[in-house]
RNA sequence: GGCGACGUGGCGGAGUGGCUACGCAGCGGUCUGCAAAACCGUGUACACCAGUUCGAUUCUGGUCGUCGCCUCCA
């Protein structure tokens, strides 16, 4: 069973699933700049689900989009003097990068708008032969009017829409709510042409239009943060609607909560965005992945670096709990807490707490039992995309190496090599009871930055932390 | 201002009408030459005020507070 809550309809549902491809559409980026954490954590956070349904057998089309024509790109390639495609290309690269390392699903398809202008301009023609558009001065409009379920989605009334607008409202307009869905191209701008005159989609025709090219009139899961429920998805739902009046666009709409930092939301207006691959690169993309697991995927989730640090420590438990384990989903128990957890609107900080309890737990098992377990919590682990992947060992610099093991008339070869020598020359101390010097050459090792551990099997590790 | 969400121990974060969440940190211990690591043990938190109830952190109402959306945003 699967219950998810359903922003439409703003109630938990329990989600029929056919056993066809289920289709999925999850609002991608808008390529303007380099992705932050909310980004991380939408992309994330769907793949959680996207797995999940994958491993309950289901077939999944998955589609990500990239918006790489609109006001911001235009703007901001036009300070930096580059045409609009090469920052958009340049943006989109970096969010490929990211993608791949916090190990997400490649989309089935991933389309940029700018390929799809037959397909947006073919679709504005049907919303204007339904008369739920217009053409003016400025653009081609939507004519919410015309529309009555508009502001079903995200439960407003039309005045506050109108109200809190400090925007200039472009006077062309029949009523100040409608929307553009072809903007005409200003003195410089990149245009396309269309029988109404050349320009640009608005920013939410591209979405109804692919999602029409790609996956089909209707859907079943419509995916974002949810900041976008309004304007973007509630535009996006009329006009499709519009279009398709007796289809049922979106079965279920899923918004994910955003990231505060420090109590704020994170956002590009409020200026407070940390650039998310330099996390990824400290952290790895297993602790931010597993990161973002910690918090239920709707509620907001707090980010400071502190968290990722915890997030580390808590999550090297788990891999060492899993480590010499091959995958195996065994342990029957277990699976069906799993189950349950996902089942409950993706309760992933109780399916933590879940499985802490049963590693807690795991010291009364006999030794079969115990490997069953170990089994099992990395099944669940590879499931929602975890790759235990060791971190690289940060590269120091070779020449510095050389340097300090030539104190110790160590000829440095490779790592293991003269660590091997150094450790015995200081065990030799350490059996000669000579502390004082087994501590100074354990310190100064530390300096450079590698830690030794006594007592443990290696004798010595990577002071990555 | 309008709409919405939320307020759980030092921090993060589940959950429930009566019973241990869990993780991190802290504290005590085992081990160790000393550390570190590891392991064991350890915490009567549920914003405030009323009400319903045998009993409320969990339900209802109010107060205060925090956050989000309302403008491009995941």
């Amino acid at each position: 069973m699967l219950n998810l809550y359903n922003s439409y309809t703003k109630s938990l549902e329990e989600v029929e699933l056919s056993q066809d491809e289920i289709k999925i559409y999850l609002c991608g980026p808008t390529v303007q700049s380099s992705p932050h954490i909310g980004h991380g954590r939408s992309s994330v956070v769907f793949d959680f689900l996207i797995r999940y349904l994958k491993y309950l057998n289901h077939k999944v089309l998955f589609v990500r989009n990239i918006t790489d024509i609109d006001d911001k790109i235009i703007s901001k390639s036009s300070e930096q003097g580059i045409e609009f495609q090469e920052l958009a290309n340049k943006v989109m690269t970096e969010f490929g990068d990211v993608y791949s390392s916090l190990n997400c699903l490649t989309p089935d398809k991933e389309p940029k708008a700018t390929e799809y202008i037959d397909e947006i301009k073919e679709y504005i023609t049907q919303i204007l032969n339904k008369d739920m558009a217009y053409i003016s001065e400025s653009g081609v409009y939507f004519e919410t009017s015309n529309f009555t379920d508009y502001l079903k989605l995200s439960g407003r009334k039309l005045d506050e829409v109108i109200s809190g607008t400090r925007v200039e409202l472009q006077d062309d307009k029949n009523a100040p709510e409608d929307f553009a869905l072809w903007k005409f191209a200003k003195e410089g701008e990149p245009y396309w042409d269309s029988d109404w005159g050349k320009g640009r989609p608005g920013w939410h025709i591209e979405c109804s239009a692919m999602i029409n090219a790609l996956l089909g009139e209707e859907i079943d899961f419509h995916c974002g943060g949810n900041d976008l429920i309004f304007p973007h998805h509630e535009n996006e739902l009329a006009q499709s609607k519009a279009a398709k009046p007796n289809k049922n666009f979106v079965k279920y709409w899923l918004h994910n909560g955003m990231i505060n930092l420090s109590g704020k939301k994170m956002s590009k207006s409020e200026g407070n965005v940390k650039i998310l691959k330099d996390y990824i690169d400290e952290y790895s993309g297993d602790v931010m992945r597993f990161y973002f697991l910690r918090a239920q995927y709707r509620s907001p989730q707090e980010f400071t670096e502190d968290l990722l640090i915890e997030s580390r420590t808590t999550f090297k438990k788990i891999s060492e709990f899993v480590e010499e384990s091959k995958s195996a989903p065994i342990d029957k128990n277990l699976l069906n807490i799993f189950e349950a957890c996902m089942g409950d609107d993706l309760n992933t900080p109780k399916l933590i707490g879940e499985i802490f309890i049963q590693i807690n737990h795991s010291v009364t098992l006999e030794e079969e039992e115990l490997q069953n377990l170990r089994s099992t919590v990395r099944f669940i682990f590879d499931i929602l995309g975890f790759t235990f992947t060791k971190v690289e060992n940060e590269k120091l610099p070779k020449d510095k190496l050389i340097k300090f093991f030539e104190e110790y008339k160590i000829i440095f070869e490779t790592i293991e090599q003269a660590m091997g020598e150094f450790i015995s020359i200081r065990e030799k101390y350490r059996l000669e009871r000579e502390y004082k010097i087994a501590d100074e050459m354990r310190n100064k090792l530390l300096e450079i930055g590698i830690k030794i551990e006594d007592g443990k099997k290696d004798g010595w590790s990577w002071n990555n932390n």
